[in-house]
DNA sequence: AGCTCTTATGAATCATTGA
DNA sequence: GTCAATGATTCATAAGAGC
């Protein structure tokens, strides 16, 4: 089966109409933050966030599957010494409007912006708000097992010491490229904190989440031959690892550039082996 | 100088009328969650939470000093398959009292309860709420620096055996022994998010945070000689390490067992040295 | 392969300066 | 006075180079 990835060009809140009702298994996005990066997005003021996102939120709860997942990462700024409260504003907003609130991950942050402040340590977590539409919904808690103690416990000596010192507890944290190659007797849940690194990658998009965030959440709350929706693509982190996981994908996102980049590299490689050189350069860019 | 530690019993809606204003430089509790521990404390209802916390949130605001802090441990629980919203609402309802919001630390617990539910993971964080009166207030960073991981890479190797176990785990959170001992150039500023283990000891009390959490910020938020006080004392932690930090404490609680047992363990041990046989054991036990 | 060393950089925050 | 732009500050991690 043809796995799909599609991407659109254009304002979420527009785009989405074009969608239909009950099709979305999961909806994983890292919207743009009050403001910030106001020269791409346009800047949403902390004050008027809730009114921006809601009308989004309500199409999302209407293309989300009744069994499906809403995983919404957010963190919110400071301003003039305080902590905004526009994504707790945002949260009873959405209840309104028919969203369970059902978890908040957290996602720890290994290696946070570094700096100094006479009142304010460094920021080191941020938010994944899990919302869905009933109290029942899909959720494959085995896809994500992640290996025991004893198995840490072994495998610890091996590791340097500051690895040992820093972070001595990797169960609980529920990443690794290779989950799927350990036996199922040596592995435990996870809990509902992630500890994982930013990207340092040299992605063109300022805020690319780390592949590892909807990679976790794509297994936990889908299967092969389900959809991921992100009305927020940017660098299309989110559809490169549905593809790679065999889920239909669908991406909006209203920089045109991002569009491009991303269509582009959602083809596949392979063909290019067979073709002449100015496309084997065009698809290796 | 002599440190004080005084335990008043009774409930903190009307206790904290006998302190004078500005007179606490550290407010650091965990009072009963929503509908928790009913049975000791008579169980509030989520959708009361708020009504019930407010007139104890405007006495603390009345009694902290200028530029004192207020950190409330907190976290929602789940009902009917949603995460409760009270905390939230309250933290909402305390900004119109006039409290500024100033941080949100996490306490990510590296040993959270077991447990397993086929819609959800094991709860491994929970709030740390920083509220002031003001946008300036004292935090002392220096007092909880942690050792850099570039000093644990090169340095670490000449240590001995000993030296790395027993240092071991307590990097990242800001605990630790000898921090003090260690050169500036050494020492990082922490994150916000506190890793560190729920306590195992067998207190009596249902919800004892671990000594760390209370010396994490009694260190970050006073000196010598300052005072801090929990409106809901329990089994007596933050008052301990008080003391122990030579730190003037105050101590509020509901239940008469809880003061007893406080009260005599913060009595001093040497006297019992020199007195009758009966007497010793009280302060034994 | 392993190990060490170097380097770039990531949803930051505050104080100050300028419009 | 309010708002916007700039500079100073700072550290864990991944990736890559070199041996």
């Amino acid at each position: 089966m043809e796995i799909r990835a599609d991407v659109h060009l254009g304002d979420s809140r527009t785009c989405l109409d074009l969608l239909p009702d009950d099709s979305v298994d999961l909806v994983v996005t890292s919207p743009p933050y009050a403001d910030q990066r106001k020269d791409i997005y346009g800047g949403i003021r902390p004050e008027e966030y809730a009114d921006w996102f809601l009308p989004i939120s309500e199409q999302l709860l209407r293309v989300l599957k009744p069994a499906g997942t809403f995983i919404l990462n957010i963190k919110e700024k400071v301003v003039a010494s305080e902590r905004s409260t526009y994504v707790m504003e945002l949260i009873l907003a959405m209840r309104k409007q028919g969203w369970l609130w059902t978890e908040e991950f957290i996602w720890h942050k290994k290696n946070c912006y570094p700096g100094k402040w006479p009142n304010r340590f460094r920021d080191a977590w941020e938010r994944l708000l899990q919302f869905n539409k009933n109290k029942k919904f899909h959720m494959y808690q085995d896809a994500v097992m992640v290996p025991m103690g004893d198995w840490a416990n072994t495998r610890l000596k091996n590791l340097s010491e500051t690895d040992k010192i820093r972070d001595n507890s990797k169960v609980g944290s529920g990443f690794g490229k290779n989950i799927s190659n350990w036996l199922t007797r040596d592995k435990a849940y996870p809990t509902n904190v992630l500890l994982l690194a930013t990207e340092c990658g040299n992605k063109q998009h300022s805020a690319a989440f780390p592949e590892s965030l909807p990679e976790w959440f794509i297994r936990l709350f889908t299967r092969e031959n389900d959809t991921v929706l992100d009305p927020f693509m940017g660098s299309g982190t989110t559809l490169f690892v549905a593809k790679r996981m065999h889920r239909h994908s669908i991406g909006i996102d209203i920089v045109p550039e991002y569009c491009e980049m991303v269509r582009r590299q959602l083809q596949p490689v392979e063909p290019c082996l067979f073709e002449p050189e100015e496309t084997r350069e065009e698809c290796a860019s």
